[in-house]
DNA sequence: CGGGAGGTTGAGCATGTTCAAAGGATGTGG
DNA sequence: CCACATCCTTTGAACATGCTCAACCTCCCG
């Protein structure tokens, strides 16, 4: 759990009460093996979870049996704090490595979002950087040529895994596959390969098995015109934080008083 | 305000004070002629809103001056509930059309939240809706082909503008030009255009001036490997449902005791 | 060691792009 | 109220990016 708290300090800072309200939140934990679905097309929504160690995917598969990836769940990424309100989920999520997950009840997630409005507005930030994510995906989608993608898909990851503290010497492990690539870009796995070996050769990134090694970031992002500034990593806004701080000062005391 | 209403009814009935709940928190009206930004990437997040009359969309510049559509904001349509958490947008809005827009202040959506678990709930369930939607676009872009794409995105119109029941006769209202659409679509003008021909000439759709007909819903469906199950129209879980009237009733004898 | 999945390579092909040009609609200013 | 400018729509032809299909190689992992 204290990857989500990880995470979560890149929008405002986590103290030890917030901490311990993450931890008090998120306590069945789970395990997948690579490959296997965490959660199924069609099924009820699952209590909320977050992922605690390895990395999982959203996905569907079209009548015709070929894939879409739409986006990439990493080490402390929570899966959609209200899903709950829904009747089946629309698509299915599947681990990518072995992968643990935490999950919270449905009423403790309530009761966090009353009670500790700071974590709160953490969790709204993530889920704000989540749908952020996906609107990219949708620029390099429907406007990057193929190198593009590859490089775009690349950059994001990269600046993911920096932001839980997951990249060495501009190295993070990736556990994907050049199907699963393609599957996520749009593209066929042949294409994804010759694009690959495009970019190494021009040593900008090196894609090798279940690892990426950047090389020259400043160009990579230039190929796949990319800012990270939709990620927010910058922190909260002073007045929002401060703002927080007190409403959760105020709730607390509520809470205290009113039961 | 009304049109709101109508969407959330979607989710689960709204009653008066539902209603109420609601119109007392978009109060500031304003209005933006067509082409004009609402909100500008870079800029400081506004209040948050919704569209009380015409349309928008969210969109994206690339620094060789192409645009990518990333969604569209219809009548009733929130624009990112949890927004002001972050320092600055990553995106614009813009309307398409003359807009009418209703904003609502960050303390009193807090409050909202907080008091008005019913009313949250829904807005809950708009926010997983907008998700879906912009998961669906990642499969379409991805996946689909031109006339896929094409026939994807005018069934999801159909259906979310049946959902506010702005459908009458199979035909909407669209005041969108072929060059918006390719920017949504990620395709040229000129393909577009040769696709809305075919599909015309297939009797599936008429794409006119500023309105959509559907003549034959179901193949166009089967074009676009369409299925609205991602729309979520289908109501609430009743056991969320009951649980959320409940927390109601609860949180509001809090706040009477309480302050 | 053998089977299966992932990775690599090549050649022909197809979908959608680019470029160019002309015909309509719309709306603005004279 | 007409004239003109602008943007949208439509059409054609050459072109290019990425796909398809097919084969072979390599690396695990059982």
């Amino acid at each position: 759990m204290t990857v989500l708290a990880r995470k979560l300090a890149n929008f405002s800072p986590v103290n030890d009460k917030d901490r311990r309200a993450i931890e008090d939140l998120f306590t069945v934990e789970k395990r997948y093996e690579a490959g296997s679905d965490i959660v199924t097309e069609g099924s009820v929504p699952p209590a909320v979870f977050t992922i605690a160690e390895g990395m999982a995917c959203r996905y569907r598969l079209l009548a015709d049996g070929r894939r879409q990836i739409m986006s990439f769940l990493l080490p402390g990424d929570l899966c959609d704090l209200h899903v709950f309100v829904l009747k089946a989920m629309d698509h299915s999520i599947a681990a990518l490595a072995p992968t643990r997950i935490a999950s919270a009840a449905r009423d403790r997630i309530i009761d966090l979002l009353v009670y500790h409005p700071r974590v709160s507005a953490g969790l709204w930030w993530n889920e704000m950087q989540e749908h952020a994510i996906l609107r990219e995906r949708i620029v390099g989608l429907g406007r990057l040529d193929a190198a593009g993608r590859v490089a775009y898909l690349l950059c994001e990851l990269y600046w993911r895994f920096q932001a839980i503290g997951m990249v060495r010497d501009h190295r993070f492990v990736l556990p994907l596959t050049q199907p699963d690539l393609a599957d996520a870009l749009g593209l066929t796995p042949v294409h994804v390969n010759r694009i690959l070996q495009r970019l190494r050769q021009q040593e900008l990134v090196e894609v090798g098995r279940r690892s990426v090694t950047i090389q020259d970031l400043e160009r990579l992002q230039e190929v796949a015109l990319f800012s990270n500034r939709y990620l927010h990593l910058g922190g909260a806004p002073e007045e929002i934080r401060s703002y927080f701080d007190q409403l959760e000062a105020e709730r607390q005391r509520l809470e205290r008083n009113g039961t």
